[in-house]
Parts: C-alpha cells; sequence; structure tokens
DNA sequence: ATTATAGTTCGATAGTTATCGAACTAAGAA
DNA sequence: TTCTTAGTTCGATAACTATCGAACTATAAT
C-alpha cells in the first residue's frame, strides 16, 4: 500500500504539534481570547526570540495560525479551521 | 513559564503520530474492526518486519495500542481510551 | 532434532530537529 | 539622522528519527 498524501498533511501537523513548547504557545493563544504577539508569547516561555520565531513559522506553515501585521508588530491567532478540520474537540481537552 | 508535565506527555503522543506509516497503520486497524498481527499489517505497508515492529514499539510505549500476545503471534488493537482522553473524534476524521 | 513462523534487538546510516547568539531588516520615535 | 523596538535569518551544534539487513528468541509443526 502507498503512503496516503493526506497522512503526509496530517502527519506534518501532528509533527508540529510535537513539541511541549509548541503546545503551550497553542494553549497560551487558545485561552488568551485574543490576538497574542510574539513578544507576548515569548516571554512567557523563557526561550529566545530566534527559537520563538522559529516555533511560530512552523505553527503557520501548517495552518495551526494566523498572521497579521501591522507596523512591526506581528500579531497571532488560532485557525480554528485547521483544529475543526483535523482535530476535532482537541482545544476543548486541551 | 515552565513546560507542563501533561504537555510533555501529549508531545509524546504526537510524536508518535507524526509519521505516515504510523497513522496508516492506525486507521487499518481502526477499519479492520478486529485485532490484526504485526505481519498482516507489515504486509500492507511495503516496510521490513524490523521497522514495522519498531512502529509498533513506539505506539504501544504511549498507549495508542494494546496488545495480546498467544504462542508467537501479537495481536495489535487500538486503545480506545486513549484516544478518547487525548483526542476526541480524531479516530472519526482519520 | 530439524525446520518454519512471528516478532525483537542491534549496528549503521542518512536525514531532521530544537536551541542559541550574532547579524540582519523593517518601522516608528527622538 | 540616529536610536529603539519587533521580529527574521544564519551558522553551528547536539540530539533524535526512520530505515534496513543480520542475527537473535520463542513457539509450533514435521
Amino acid at each position: 500500500m502507498k503512503i496516503d498524501k493526506k497522512d503526509i498533511q496530517r502527519a506534518e501537523i501532528f509533527k508540529v504539534l510535537s513539541d511541549p513548547n509548541r503546545l503551550q504557545m497553542i494553549r497560551i493563544l487558545y485561552q488568551a481570547h485574543r490576538e497574542l504577539t510574539c513578544g507576548e508569547v515569548g516571554e512567557k516561555l523563557d526561550l529566545s526570540k530566534s527559537t520563538v520565531s522559529y516555533h511560530f513559522k512552523k505553527l503557520r506553515k501548517v495552518g495551526l495560525t494566523n498572521t497579521r501585521k501591522e507596523a512591526q508588530i506581528k500579531y497571532l491567532s488560532l485557525n480554528m479551521d485547521t483544529f475543526e478540520k483535523y482535530l476535532p474537540g482537541f482545544l476543548a481537552v486541551l
């Protein structure tokens, strides 16, 4: 049996979720009930800003987050559609 | 903020799910509606038996599967409790 | 006792990941 | 123009991953 293309995409999402820091970022965004800047999230996690940027890029790349840029500030939020499609019910138990 | 212990466990599960072959194994087990042997699953995936054994060990280790051994044959099945706890609704959209 | 079947473990390898600080870019403030 | 703020990109590094074949263990069959 050949590997399903859909499974590759799914696996990509799981790979992004397979890091404790990224999971925490997601929880922070989920509980904030508003957009947050990279800096705000990074501050809470005790990671260098380059590392935070690295993680945010990964989240963005698989469509788990949305980005809105205003001047030099970047606002992050969860992309609910992706969670609903691939992981319905997940955020509720996070 | 320190990393949550629960997130580490969660991340472990996602790491195991972040491989297309393992996702396919899960789907095969889910759709079979019965226990399957390592050989049966391995056959469908065109992987060496050592590789299949490696993957099954990982699935077992994080509690995603159950194992029942009868003579030299090992029967695999999904551990629904784990899916329900960490990924409710996931199997339904798989 | 030999052979066959089902699965595990080992060693090697090639590829990927998370992390940091340093250097960079972009935009606004003084 | 110079300075500050927010974030990105670039090495470098240490750790981990998936894969295979070969050698192994355990059980059953001849």
